[in-house]
DNA sequence: ATTCATGCAAAGGGTTTGCAGGAAA
DNA sequence: TTTCCTGCAAACCCTTTGCATGAAT
């Protein structure tokens, strides 16, 4: 299941491996394109969504859109239900005892996705 | 922040109520359509979205859709990702063990939302 | 009587897709 | 050379919104 690399999927994936934040796919064509300046939004999407089928990004759904995270080690997110802001929280301990409860054997567990919602500092000094 | 009672809200909070499914606005539209022919897909959206931030019922991002479910006391879900199917899942402990180590003072923390995905029993037998 | 919710239809916004040309293997 | 990826534009789908009507308080 390995694809063909191109110089548009390097770039998309060396920005998201680069930072830490949560960009959504227009966010990343914003970025992208100040190195390849033809790239497409389209080609953003399908590159975003095939590295996410690979396991290479994490696909998140939240404030109704795809964000992606070029990092998959077991971590959390926080997201501020005032600005949409989201945050990392690397606390694995978390993930491992959730995985660790769910032994069913009708369902054969591949991942946790744990989302705390709230309001951030900033927000709450407004 | 109380709003006024209407038949089709009613009639969309007692289906919530009453199943355990997590059923999109779609989905709740056709049902509540037998008992209320007239009412329209809007109504639909804007009452789901009304419950959901008078925190009656919550709002689940999932498959890049929304799901709504009227059960609001802490639980999980597992979703398959082969079928797309959402499961209930009852283990306080995994929300209470999150939310208990999350002490941060930049967050004012409000919620936890976890997602278990996997491939589900009837997904696995094929 | 006043205010708020509804139905309808249209608009919105994010994401996907068909196709012909172009780049990777 | 063949296969796969790209860019472009259009299509898609879910969700929201403006407006005039009708229902709740």
């Amino acid at each position: 299941m390995e694809t063909r690399m191109t110089n548009q999927k390097l770039k998309i994936m060396e920005h998201l491996q680069k930072v830490r934040t949560h960009p959504t796919a227009e966010m990343v064509y914003h970025i992208v394109s100040k190195d390849l300046p033809a790239i497409s939004l389209a080609t953003v999407y399908r590159n975003l969504n095939l590295l996410a089928e690979q396991g290479k990004i994490l696909r998140l759904e939240i404030n109704g859109e795809y964000h992606y995270d070029g990092f998959c080690d077991s971590h959390q997110h926080l997201v501020c239900t005032n600005c949409g802001k989201i945050m990392d929280l690397g606390q694995k301990e978390i993930s491992n005892y959730a995985m660790k409860k769910i032994k069913s054997s009708d369902f054969e567990l591949k991942s946790v996705r744990i989302i705390f919602y709230g309001v951030c500092k900033n927000c709450k000094e407004k």
